[in-house]
DNA sequence: AGCCAGGGACTCC
DNA sequence: GGAGTCCATGGC
């Protein structure tokens, strides 16, 4: 993979950074097609249009070119990544397509997001977070968008306006946990320097955060990649790898077991997998 | 019309 | 710890 960096853009040049799969896999909601070969990616108040030029070239157009450097996960071996998932299980070698990368996302962003994400679809997830970045998050004139709000942007909505954005259920967890996130003990400098299982022990104290949930923030929004989370697909699938009835938290140990460092990577070829071909 | 969605909380055992 | 049940909403 060739990486030009320029003052206000990001060229990779290589034809398996598909920057389409990257962003329909599911890890991230706040993000807009332009056009087919055009994307708008919004983390916390940062933008950055992604470019398909060719099938071996993108181009990434910010005034952010390191946080995106990073958010796109450009400084780590994915061929390395891919021969470990199928060194770590053979079975995964059809599942295994370029290069599915796990993008560093906004902790904070991530949380929200992903208390949105619980019992719903990708499609109405996207729709209800777009909705609370229109209402509490600031214009972003450039762009003709919306930044995704800020914890003190959200600390002032109540459980009906989060209601009336279509949070359903879901409204009061929010609310919740919001004010706990704006706690010392749940500041993002604290939680960083968690271990992933405090982490993970500390992210299932908020409402709407259970195992899942918790394994996502841990994997999207805390890169940390030693995490399977179990959704209804990933459960779907576990009848090709065995007959026995498994909880979720058995299944997830499974994998973790098999895949260990790299569970996280090959969790997301996984579930691409379940959702565009079953 | 009815099932399903990147599940979690709560209860009961 | 595991099994049931309820939960809002809208996509399909």
């Amino acid at each position: 993979m060739k990486i030009i960096k320029q003052k206000n853009k990001i060229i990779v040049e290589d034809e398996n950074f598909n920057i389409r799969k990257i962003l329909e896999c599911g890890q991230i909601f706040s993000f807009k097609e332009l056009s087919p070969q055009s994307f708008l990616v919004v983390s916390t108040n940062k933008f950055a249009k992604v470019n398909i030029i060719s099938n071996t070239k993108t181009e990434i157009t910010t005034k952010y070119v390191d946080y995106f450097l990073s958010f796109f996960d450009l400084n780590t071996d994915y061929k390395l990544i891919n021969k470990k998932i199928i060194a770590a299980c053979k079975d995964f070698e059809k599942y295994v397509k370029g290069e599915l990368r796990i993008l560093r996302q906004d902790p904070f962003q991530t949380i929200i997001s992903f208390i949105v994400s619980a019992n719903n679809n990708i499609k109405r997830i996207k729709k209800i977070l777009f909705e609370i970045s229109h209402k509490y998050g600031t214009y972003i004139e450039e762009y003709g968008e919306y930044a995704f709000p800020s914890l003190k942007q959200l600390l002032p909505v109540t459980e009906e306006e989060f209601g009336a954005v279509g949070c359903g259920y879901r409204k009061n967890y929010l609310v919740k946990a919001i004010k706990m996130l704006n706690t010392e003990e749940f500041c993002v400098q604290n939680l960083t320097k968690l271990d992933s299982f405090s982490l993970k022990q500390k992210l299932m104290e908020l409402p709407g955060v259970g195992p899942k949930v918790a394994d996502c923030i841990l994997l999207f929004g805390f890169s940390r990649t030693d995490f399977f989370p179990v959704d209804t697909w990933i459960r779907k699938s576990f009848a090709m790898f065995s007959n026995e009835k498994k909880t979720d938290k058995q299944i997830s140990q499974y994998f973790v077991n098999i895949f260990k460092d790299v569970s996280g990577y090959a969790q997301q070829y996984l579930y691409d997998y379940m959702i565009n071909n079953t």
